[in-house]
DNA sequence: CCGCTCATGTAACTGGTTACATGATTTA
DNA sequence: TAAATCATGTAACCAGTTACATGAGCGG
């Protein structure tokens, strides 16, 4: 069966630290600034022993540090399969749209009134502004300990929401945010 | 119990479509440009169901047309349901950066020697590219038909990929796209 | 000694996926 | 008449969520 993407980043992030405990993976993804990323305890430790069972982590006992911990660390088939993905074909799906809960609101906002439209509005980009800042942050961090590809997706990140607030700002402009409220069934009126 | 995002857009596109059976529900979803909507059978007919319960869908027979069958169209709890999810604040976990699992990949892109990367990268900018040509023919088919909230959210779904399609040649002409292979645990060697 | 962080789990649940089943009607 | 589309479901499964449990060490 085929490894989930939760699975691959889990399994790209035990390769980027190197030897860890299932603690620190889970910070990673808990301090996460994106919130498809935040999982729980209940879905890292669970992944991690299925990864150690199909041998593509290895987990051994730390006794040495005040704590005692599991440490995990990337097997050769775990690198493998992790290459495989990186290298692989682009599957058709990672490649459309990301979903984006702004846009599909956005898409029936004619189902409340013009006011209403405009403060969703003003909340959205108040919102993605304030990610934006959270983002430089990350991305100084990044540059300045010389982790090139973190900065190079971070970068990605930062494009991908101002592009979302450009786009923000045009429907602000759009001639229906200050019109009379068009309903279900007269989808065709027009000013 | 709050509804699900994939409970809300079913509302809405009822509210959209006016009266209307399953199927074109189910279309809608399945012929969805975005993989993320592209839900089946089993996602959209239990939820149709659901809904229902909730007295927020009303259903009823219809014998007029060829093939019997179910019309779905919002009850007044069902509309207020989807104006309170509209104009409500935008949960902070919308506002972050939508996943993309392209940005994933090349976040451990240092894995893989960099022919394979420039290689996964111009698949990448393919693909993208071909989801933008398949928007612009939505776009116009929108903006044919006078439904302007749906324009603006296509609009939205082409900047946020062309964003991702300007930042790919960025990261294409970065300096690691040509240098020698980064390991996991000498991440900071430098050319 | 109280609360916080470190550290690892488990148990119940559930929304959505996968895959199958069924039958009628239209189109080639 | 065969294939495609219309149309509606159901049953098994499973990854990830929610919520809880536990205990050790550390800082004030």
């Amino acid at each position: 069966m085929p490894l989930t993407d939760l699975e691959h980043t889990v399994l790209g992030n035990v390769w980027k630290k190197g030897e860890c405990s299932g603690y620190e993976i889970l910070q990673e993804f808990t301090h996460s600034t994106a919130a498809y990323y935040r999982s729980r305890e209940g879905a890292i430790y669970p992944l991690l022993a299925r990864l150690v069972r199909r041998r593509l982590l290895r987990a051994r006992a730390d006794k040495q540090g005040n704590r005692p911990r599991r440490l995990y660390s990337i097997s050769p088939s775990g690198l493998a399969a992790l290459k495989a993905w990186l290298a692989g074909p682009i599957p058709e799906a990672d490649a459309t749209v990301p979903p984006d809960l702004v846009r599909t609101r956005i898409y029936f906002l004619g189902a409340i009134e013009p006011a209403k439209r405009r403060s969703m509005l003003r909340d959205a980009a108040k919102r993605i502004r304030g990610q934006l800042a959270a983002n430089r942050r990350k991305l100084k961090h990044f540059e300045s300990t010389g982790n090139v590809f973190a900065a190079l997706a971070v970068e990605g990140i930062s494009v991908v929401m101002q592009a979302r607030l450009s786009w923000l700002r045009r429907v602000e402009c759009s001639p229906e945010f200050a019109a009379i409220p068009r309903t279900a069934f007269s989808p065709r009126q027009k000013a």
